[in-house]
RNA sequence: GGAGGAGUGGCCGAGCGGCCGAAGGCGGCGGUCUUGAAAACCGUUGAUGCGCAAGCGUCCGUGGGUUCGAAUCCUACCUCCUCCGCCA
């Protein structure tokens, strides 16, 4: 959510900042809701300090047939006082309403840009693994070793859905635990494990909802989503709460099952690992100091990187533009991993930081010191890695010429001392 | 799922329909005293909206209602606690 005072002091900005999303923002209605707002707060306002001040008027007064005519002029003041709450109740839902979709600002070093195709590469680690023989994609590496059951995943579930066994199995877990390990590791992040199903109000503080709902698993019984990242339940640890200046940053990571309709998608990624209606990730989770949010993305940024480079698969990071970044975002830089079987990079992490914009909607506060006004903490979180992507990188850059995959050594304590997989 | 009880400021806890944004205590902050600290004592200490400001408004789990006036009365919902049942 913007601040609603920036946006009045600031609207032409805002509108020029918001385009270079691209498409068209128009905030044509929020001059007319605002100050109709405004005058019908006003309105509201002076009735009732006249009110407050009549009844206790009248409260004073022992002998209440002097102030009988005070009495009845108050009903018609409290009348009056009802219509322009109700009224004031529907303007400040549509301000609201507006408010909830617009999407964050871009940073602005944030780099302009129209699509996808406009995100500068800002590094390269490692060289695109060279195998001297055809690349094999990872299911049919799975399917080939016995690891990975698509087709009986489909028929447990549907179509999306993947059924891991062995050391396909085990090899997921050794990464999950292997992250968790390393990012907890002298206490840099604290782990936590949170709910994977969470209410409206969760979903609505991190931005998913209103406007994505289409995008979630929902349950209608109790009303409850299923998270489609860590992201959600974490950052809604602290919502409606005010944090002692002195804790931050905060840093959590947490491994959840992660759960995305991935509408709109049809026909995309359609095979293997890469788009799944459930997988798993370990997320890592900020909140900062405002002042801080810049140099803890980069840190959280080096720590996603950090498993990729234990795992010696070679990536680059991508400094993604106006037109390329989430909603809630004012900046991301997305790690594409290399998958040697469709010769490109893949997206394997997505690291952001969301400003204040989060903060303001689950109203996640701080003080600087005992004392002083609570100011909105900056929010910031990445994954640190997904996991299923993880998966496939490893298989599709450790495979071998037999079709076996060579377990990356710092894996291989969480194995079981295994080696390689055949 | 059934039966009871309870939700007040960072925490504990009082609160008669008007004098309550709310006693008191703890904690925090400032001060006095002290070489320093502790103790003691004094003072201070919620959030938020509108407004240049003075100021005014709102918030006692949430929503609705009664009333000139609601933390206080009615109502629905939510959450927590106790007991019973069920259960990994």
């Amino acid at each position: 959510m913007l601040d609603l005072k920036f946006l009045r002091d600031n609207l032409d900005e805002v509108e020029r900042r918001l385009a270079t999303r691209g498409g068209a923002i128009d905030l044509g209605d929020f001059r007319a809701l605002d100050d109709s707002r405004r005058a019908l707060l006003s309105d509201a306002e002076n009735l009732k300090a006249e009110r407050n001040q009549v009844s206790a008027l009248i409260g004073r007064t022992k002998d209440k047939s002097q102030v009988q005519g005070e009495i009845v002029r108050m009903k018609a003041v409290s009348t009056r006082i009802k219509e322009l709450d109700e009224e004031l109740r529907q303007v400040e839902e549509n301000l609201k309403a507006l408010l909830m979709t617009l999407p964050n600002l871009p940073e602005a070093n944030c780099p302009l840009g129209q699509s996808e195709a406009d995100n500068p590469e800002l590094r390269t680690w490692g060289e695109p693994t060279q195998l001297g023989f055809e690349p094999k994609p990872h299911w049919d590496l799975g399917e080939d070793l016995g690891i990975i059951d698509f087709e009986r995943a489909t028929k447990i579930a549907g179509a999306r859905f993947s059924l891991s066994k062995g050391a396909g199995a085990r090899l997921e877990r050794a990464l999950s635990n292997f992250m968790l390990d390393t990012h907890t590791q002298g206490g840099k992040y604290t782990e936590v494990l949170p709910p994977f199903m969470v209410n409206r109000d969760t979903m609505t503080g991190t931005g998913q909802l209103p406007k994505f709902e289409a995008d979630l698993f929902h349950m209608d019984d109790p009303d409850y989503f299923l998270i489609p990242t860590a992201e959600v339940p974490v950052t809604n640890i602290f919502r409606d709460e005010i944090l002692d200046g002195a804790e931050l940053p905060i840093c959590y990571t947490a491994h959840t099952p992660c759960f995305r309709k991935e509408a709109g998608a049809h026909g995309r990624d359609t095979r293997g690992l890469i788009r799944q209606h459930q997988f798993n990730k370990v997320e890592l989770v900020k909140f900062a100091r405002p002042e801080d949010s810049e140099v803890e993305l980069e840190k959280l940024l080096a720590d996603a990187e950090g498993i990729l480079q234990a795992l010696k698969l070679p990536y680059r990071v991508v400094d993604l533009c106006t037109a390329d970044i989430g909603f809630s975002a004012a900046r991301t830089f997305d790690i594409e991993v290399w998958l040697p079987a469709q010769q490109t990079y893949r997206e394997i992490s997505s690291c952001s930081s969301f400003g204040d914009f989060q903060a303001r909607r689950a109203s996640i506060r701080f003080r600087r010191e005992a004392g002083s006004k609570p100011e909105f903490v900056h929010t910031l979180n990445g994954s640190g890695l997904a996991v299923g992507r993880t998966v496939v990188a490893v298989l599709e850059n450790y495979q071998q010429a037999d079709g076996s995959v060579v377990i990356p050594e710092v894996l291989r304590p969480y194995m079981g001392g295994l080696e390689k997989i055949s």
